[in-house]
DNA sequence: GTAAGTGCAAAACCTTTGCACGTCG
DNA sequence: CGACGTGCAAAGGTTTTGCACTTAC
């Protein structure tokens, strides 16, 4: 929280980033979940991702891995991957769920959503740590979670609109 | 959009404020659509509210007006009545979605959602008309819309959770 | 009169769940 | 062996859609 001088010892991420899979098993293991071969597919599939997946996405890729892999299992894996705080869930009001690694987050994020393609852009927002809790507060209530989004089009798909019109 | 003195004649919202029935059905017309019995119970259910209302309360409503109302007319009007700017849907996430008139809003709302009950509250915030656009222009994108939500506790929902626990 | 609007019921969609089997400890 | 985990398939709940009938204009 201070702000402090990096030593060559300590870092800030001390815990999940260096080792996201280790972490994942110690979890499971804290909570008495089994490490299973098709749980650590789905985590697999996941960490094999730089952006945004849904479950149906992380089904295809872990049955890469893994072809025992179910759908189920998959839906039953993703909250246990969210409660380890390893993913994240993305819901931007689409018909299905984002999902997607916590690895390189280090404040509030907002989302840039386009609106006529897949296109989501991750932007830091750290004034919303403060705003959630402040508005939070002046309602006598506890945060818990908060989400902000912007959705917008892009430059590709105006040129698209463009021509269609 | 600029200050200025209210006049006796004049007010700031010329339109809709006065008479939404009216708008509407005005609305209608301009788009070549039809006043119907049913569309226009839709409307008077969703005017006689002040909150938020789901489709299925929609649906309720209407039906006490005109029980010809079906639910396909209901789901059918919506896109129609958001369209026209006097309704506006809220999706805070959850199986189905929200709405509420347009009627007393003068700038940007948030939400400030109860994880564990349906109280869902309007809050005014205004730096968000100047925070999407800002976004959106940065990255090359036109804003579209957008939306901020704070999830958290009520206390009435604290005390139950801490009875049970 | 005619095309838009409607009700009904079935479909569509993602996600969840019941059940019997598998598997890990 | 016993409980947790899994796959399969069916269910779940909201929203959409095809079709024949009604109705506004």
């Amino acid at each position: 929280m201070t702000t402090e001088k990096p030593s060559p010892v300590a870092v800030k991420k001390p815990d999940s980033a260096k080792d996201p899979r280790g972490t994942f098993m110690t979890f499971l293991a804290s909570k008495g979940l089994r490490v299973t071969n098709q749980r650590m597919a789905i985590f697999d599939a996941a960490f094999n991702r730089t952006d945004h997946f849904t479950a149906e996405d992380l089904l295809t890729d872990a049955r890469a891995i893994d072809d025992s892999v179910s759908r189920a299992t998959v839906y039953r894996s993703l909250p246990i991957l969210v409660e380890s705080g390893l993913i994240r869930e993305v819901d931007v009001g689409r018909d299905h769920k984002y999902y997607m690694t916590t690895l390189h987050q280090d404040t509030f994020q907002a989302q840039l959503i386009c609106q006529d393609c897949d296109k989501i852009v991750e932007v830091d927002a750290p004034f919303m740590e403060w705003y959630g809790k402040t508005l939070a507060a002046k309602y006598n209530m506890e945060l818990v979670s908060q989400r902000l989004q912007v959705v917008a089009r892009c430059q590709s798909c105006e040129n698209k609109a463009g021509k269609h019109a």
